[in-house]
DNA sequence: TATCGTAATGTAAGCGGTTACATAAGCACA
DNA sequence: TGTGCTTATGTAACCGCTTACATTACGATA
């Protein structure tokens, strides 16, 4: 089996005390030459401290904890990635645990991860609500939200400017000569600044808002969404808060004989790999998914060292693709 | 500052001694009157027992590392899922890192696993060859292979069995009346026994093999190889080794004006979430991705206990879509 | 009643680091 | 040469658990 160098080794074989070897390796005051035999000895035997140990004496555990709404999700793998290099280059790692999209095993979680002695964590997209979250608090250590609404909680957030993109992908449908434009809408705080982008797009270019519906951000339900504005008509083209809905909304205008990109035309939002390979290919705004972790694990960093990290709003990027195309008459 | 509740507050709180307290939350010796009362106190005081003062004592992180190929991979988060479940349950969790498809940063990301203690390792997909690995291993915990190379390693293998699902593959497009079928192949073991699947079929049913060509398991080498195809004619169906090759020969079909699903058909293989999407929608063998994961957790658990697990092979499922036609002359 | 085995509990020694405090060494200065 | 600093290093306590071993109590047995 393998078993561990320890300090006591190191120390031994240096000719110096243990607490001369901490200090030579964590950068204390040390003799230059003592540092540089130390360090040689330390490299030679293998020497890598254990983590359990430092934990145990510096009461700092060097990991943050993640917890993300679905295991599965397309968008999570990127931020993760995002979250562990920022994280490796402190020395730091994280724990990530799912919540499934259920409230109640979100909370398990949280005080899972907590007594796991995170030092952070890092909540990502919608889950327990504010007031849940206050409550649990005390016994939590510090939070940053990662699209997840809780601006009262005094913990730094990690956002993406929904609003201006809703709006920039509304304009990308003017600027096609779209005048009549619908919403399939999304609920809480994503859904609420997307449909309020929209509005703003329109109001910008004096066009009346079309027709909204609310679609859920699942695809049975941008189904259903796109099914009742084809009943209301009065639109050639529709912003959808979330390629998903999109792509329920795909198969009502399908069903309806519509051709999206000619009959009707759609902007989707997330960018989701799928998109790009719908008929036609869906235009989408996508989001900075990595960056969006590399923000959050910042503030996390930054939050176990006392700080109080600023919010950080990113930008989303329009993909256009053939579904969005020049107005030519509309339903 | 949350302050942790020590297993010493829960002594003098019930009038016991730190290693009743310790044996009563670990099932060791006790009355049951005690115990009862402990528990009672702990759980009033929100005890939670310090994992590293635990992992110090005992020498058993309950923590499992896991190495994956690549953080955005569609399929790592299910097989995680599976690994989180499992290990959850025997009280363990897991620590990720992604190689980036790089070897020597797998071996990096090895080395940072292994020298935060972990009690065992998980390999999903390729990286580091058998060699390679075996030349680490003295310094490395024990090791759990994922569909990947290394029988000679002495480690216990999970896997799916490529070659009964790519005979199952190959199978449903004689099925429909195809008799000349191609191959677009893959590299390493994963594709070597996918090939045979392909040529076993064909053998057992006295067909003669098709044309092969190597697609290196990406989208770009997909639509090479379809090109290729294409250029020496001779079959009315393509069993693709992986669905994002079949996205590029989807492509060199268009473009070289055949219809999938008429003119040629197509089976992938992983059950990619995106093949759905297709136009029209690919056929596929689904890979059991979380129960992969679950497996891969059972085994890990398993070597932590000194066990020496038996292998798993896993087989996929056959999802059928539009991308296969009957016969009806091919090119 | 003395003896012994057994069950329940307590005492204290680690596990492997960090770090406050003590000590020693080296040097400048009077 | 003695005094006082500064700097380098050592000693040992502590972090919060687990667990080997010691101790105590008690009923059973002779």
């Amino acid at each position: 089996m393998r078993r561990r160098v320890t300090i006591y080794e190191v120390a031994d074989a240096a000719g110096v005390s243990v607490a001369t070897v901490s200090r030579a390796l964590n950068g204390g005051r040390v003799a230059p030459s003592t540092r540089e035999r130390v360090l040689q000895v330390a490299g030679r035997l293998g020497f890598s401290p254990s983590p359990a140990a430092r934990v145990l004496a510096t009461g700092k555990s060097r990991a943050i904890g993640v917890v993300i709404p679905d295991a599965t999700g397309p968008l999570y793998g990127r931020m993760l990635r995002g979250i562990g290099l920022e994280l490796a280059q402190a020395g730091y790692t994280y724990l990530v645990e799912s919540s499934e999209r259920d409230p109640g095993r979100e909370g398990q979680v949280l005080r899972d991860l907590s007594a796991r002695d995170v030092e952070a964590l890092v909540l990502i997209g919608s889950g327990l609500g504010p007031q849940a979250l206050a409550a649990m608090q005390g016994e939590l250590p510090a939070l940053v939200l990662v699209e997840r609404e809780g601006a009262e909680l005094a913990a730094p957030m990690v956002t993406i400017d929904n609003e201006s993109a809703a709006e920039r992908a509304t304009r990308y449908l003017i600027e096609h000569g779209h005048e009549r434009i619908a919403h399939i809408s999304g609920p809480r705080r994503a859904g609420r600044e997307r449909l309020a982008g929209w509005r703003r797009a329109l109001a910008a270019h004096g066009l009346a808002p079309g027709p909204v519906e609310d679609g859920g951000f699942t695809e049975a339900g941008g189904y259903r969404a796109a099914k009742a504005l084809i009943g209301q008509g009065g639109f050639s083209a529709v912003f959808v808060a979330s390629d998903r809905m999109a792509l329920g909304a795909y198969r009502a205008f399908r069903e309806a004989g519509l051709r999206v990109g000619a009959d009707v035309s759609v902007v989707g939002f997330d960018g989701l790999e799928f998109g790009a390979y719908l008929d036609p290919p869906l235009s989408t705004l996508r989001q900075p998914a990595q960056q969006l972790g590399q923000a959050a694990a910042r503030a996390a960093l930054a939050v176990t060292r006392g700080e109080r990290p600023e919010n950080v709003v990113l930008s989303c990027e329009l993909v256009p693709r053939a579904s969005v195309m020049e107005y030519g008459g509309g339903l």
